[in-house]
RNA sequence: GCCGCAGUAGCUCAGUGGUAGAGCGCACCCUUGGUAAGGGUGAGGUCGGGAGUUCAAUCCUCCCCUGCGGCACCA
């Protein structure tokens, strides 16, 4: 026999005979590893312990310790062990796939009665009495027709599908769990016992295409989530319960910021203090872009089909428009309209009003574009998906030299945004030439490269998209990280080769000739509705002062008080400040609570004390402890604490 | 759009084949109380919409609408 050296992670080498499994290695060492090892990683791939090893490789061996190791086998074996519970509990049910993900798993099956959450409490005891049952996980490797074969005459016409999947230089891989068995490419730990019983929960059901194809058959799947300890299941569970409270569909009803209705599903009725936080941050934007160099234009909602058909997007996207008919009687044409589901055919209209020079370029146009766009029913969420929506559009029509500098201009701006509204970090993504693409591999490029070195001259790290871009063009997206750690992709900024084409925009060049512009399509927050809704669950409620759509709430704490929390609150209102007097006949206690809950930042209360000195206390949001202040000095300290950040000094 | 679940007072939810209830909120009264709910009284519902079964439907059946969790989609 062959010999092979294994190089350990300590440096260390042994040798051993060519094709020892990675649990031979492990017993060589110790009996007691031999024991504990789940998985080993050879030559950088995680590798079960059952899988001979042919060549000389670095190998580390995994104990329950090694958490990403832990865990990635911990839910893999779950999804089979869940499959297996439930082909036991009903053997007609179909498998199809169960792959690991964030937090857990998932394992779509193809069964007639949907799974109910009765259903679950069973599947999981099943599943607990599967682990105790210790089963040894083995494997094999089969050729390909006998494993279609195993499956046909199985009935598990999926299965069989997988099979033919699989490339012809792939082994076909067979796991079995005790008796029950399925395709899989591995890992897996050594027995079910080696799964935490108590550390995984099932969580939903829900429907799913057969590979994600809604021309497929509709599966049920089943949700999993696994932990190495019950303690990290608990903590995770109340992790959702603290996600749920910041929910902005709840806080928006608390708060009364807005609300839907059936008249009206997926738009949005800003109530005052919405439309407040709103309006701050347009105000901030328009400052913003106007500072960085945009002109802010307006167009119309309604726009005649000619234009979509111009532009391409009546072909592709009617279904998504809203379409206006107009009353026969009233109209002595019949015109079909849209309303805009986007900015930039507009944009482009504006652009071509008169002769543009080189000397035009760059020219950006924003626009707080109110866009409708039919989406389906089963998207609508909250503010973050809804059907009416203004983005803080804006179209830069540019020279191909120019998309660099422009590209660069736009992350410094939209990195201060993103700064401004509390957010520390994003990362960014460039999607490359997809196969079926307008436009010379020259300019693309050029375009590709300009991108790249203005991320590059902001920062070092950024993620490749091969051949995600768009048809027209290259593009970026800007994705950030709230505060519990969930990502939110925002903004965007993508090279357009196309409709400057479509459209017929041109400008005079230094050679007296008419030349395309190109066109960069380009949002920072994507829209006000999501932003909003984004910033509400980042901050729980609590926004920032500026944001705040009530500042202060100035009450009193006995009635002899209240012309002086007139006084105070008029004071604040005149200092620009969003303030408002509570001189109800409620005690302190039941002010501060309610405040509290509505997530006031800051609480001035007045009795007789305040009122003789002519000062507050004053209650921060979250805080117990109170500060008695002059009038003057807490309107001069709530005026400087409201000034946006742009304004700040 | 697809799968599943849901829709009862402003909100959160209980309930029944004989047209409804709680807590909070709201209104009024008492209370002037010092930092997260003081007390009392009262008003408030075509039980999402339509059709059907039934002597009788908020409840059972069907269709539609909206919402929720996923999937698909997101110019």
């Amino acid at each position: 026999m062959a010999q092979i050296s294994l190089t350990f992670p300590d440096g260390n080498a042994r040798s051993y005979e060519a094709g020892i499994t990675a649990a031979e290695v492990a017993a060589d060492i110790s009996t007691s590893l031999a024991k504990k090892a789940i998985s080993a990683t050879v030559n950088d791939r995680h590798w079960d312990l059952q899988w001979p090893i042919a060549e000389d490789a670095a190998i580390a061996i995994h104990t329950m310790k090694d958490d990403d190791q832990a865990l990635e086998l911990i839910r893999h074996d779950l999804a089979h062990i869940m499959a297996r519970a439930v082909q036991e509990i009903w053997p007609d049910v179909k498998v199809t796939i169960g792959p690991v993900i964030e937090k857990g798993w998932y394992y779509d099956f193809d069964r007639d009665e949907p799974f109910t959450p009765e259903d679950l409490g069973e599947i999981e005891k099943k599943m607990k009495e599967i682990i105790n049952r210790r089963d040894p996980v083995t494997t094999d490797v089969w050729e390909r027709e006998r494993a279609v074969k195993y499956y046909e005459a199985n009935n598990e016409p999926y299965k069989v599908e997988l099979v033919g999947m699989i490339p012809e230089d792939q082994p076909i891989r067979m796991y079995w769990h005790g008796h029950w068995q399925d395709l899989c490419r591995g890992p897996h730990l050594q027995h079910t016992g080696q799964v935490p019983a108590d550390a995984f929960k099932l969580m939903k059901v829900a429907g799913a295409y057969w590979r994600g194809d809604s021309d497929r058959p509709m599966l049920q799947r089943i949700y999993g989530v696994a932990f190495k300890t019950r303690q990290e299941l608990k903590d995770y569970l109340t992790f959702l319960e603290e996600a749920e409270k910041r929910d902005h569909r709840r806080l928006g009803r608390e708060m009364e910021l807005f609300h839907f209705q059936e008249e009206a599903p997926g738009m949005v009725f800003w109530h005052p203090n919405g439309w407040t936080i709103y309006r701050e941050m347009q105000d901030y934007m328009r400052r913003k872009l106007t500072r960085a160099g945009y002109r802010e234009i307006n167009t119309p909602q309604v726009v005649d089909r000619k234009l979509w058909e111009a532009s391409g997007h009546w072909d592709k996207y009617r279904e998504n428009m809203y379409i206006t008919e107009i009353d026969e009687e009233h109209a002595n044409e019949k015109r079909i309209n849209a309303l805009k589901p986007m900015n930039c055919p507009c944009h482009v209209q504006i652009f071509n009003q008169g002769i543009k020079s080189y000397r035009d370029l760059p020219l950006r146009l924003a626009e707080f574009g109110s866009c409708h766009r039919y989406e389906a029913h089963g998207a609508l969420h909250g503010l973050m998906r809804v059907r009416g929506f203004t983005q803080d559009d804006a179209h830069i029509f540019c020279t191909e030299d120019q998309i660099e500098e422009e590209c660069g201009r736009f992350i410094q701006l939209l990195s201060d945004v993103y700064r401004d509204a509390g957010f520390s970090s994003f990362d960014i993504k460039l999607s490359t030439r997809p196969e079926v693409r307008i436009g010379s591999d020259e300019v693309w490029d050029k375009a590709e490269k300009a991108l790249e070195k203005a991320i590059l001259s902001v920062r070092n790290d950024y993620e490749v998209d091969p051949g995600e871009g768009a048809f027209y063009g290259p593009k970026l997206d800007f994705k950030l990280t709230d505060a519990i750690g969930r990502e939110w992709q925002c903004g965007t900024f993508q090279a357009d080769f196309m409709l400057p084409e479509r459209l017929d925009a041109s400008y005079i060049g230094m050679d007296g000739e008419k030349h395309r512009p190109v066109m960069l399509h380009r949002a920072i927050l994507g829209s006000f509705e999501r932003f909003i809704g984004i910033l509400i669950e980042n901050y729980a409620g609590k926004l920032p002062f500026w944001l705040a759509p009530r500042q202060v709430v100035v009450a009193s704490i006995v009635s002899d008080a209240d012309p002086f929390v007139e006084e105070v609150t008029e004071r604040l209102i005149a200092a620009g400040l969003r303030a408002e007097a509570d001189t109800r006949n409620e005690k302190i206690n039941y002010k501060v609570r309610e405040h509290s809950v509505g997530k006031v930042p800051v609480i001035l209360a007045i009795g007789q004390k305040e009122v003789a000195d002519r000062t507050v206390t004053l209650r921060r949001l979250g805080e117990k402890q109170t500060r008695v202040v002059p009038l003057d000095e807490v309107v001069a300290a709530l005026t400087a604490e409201a000034t946006p950040p742009d304004m700040a000094a």
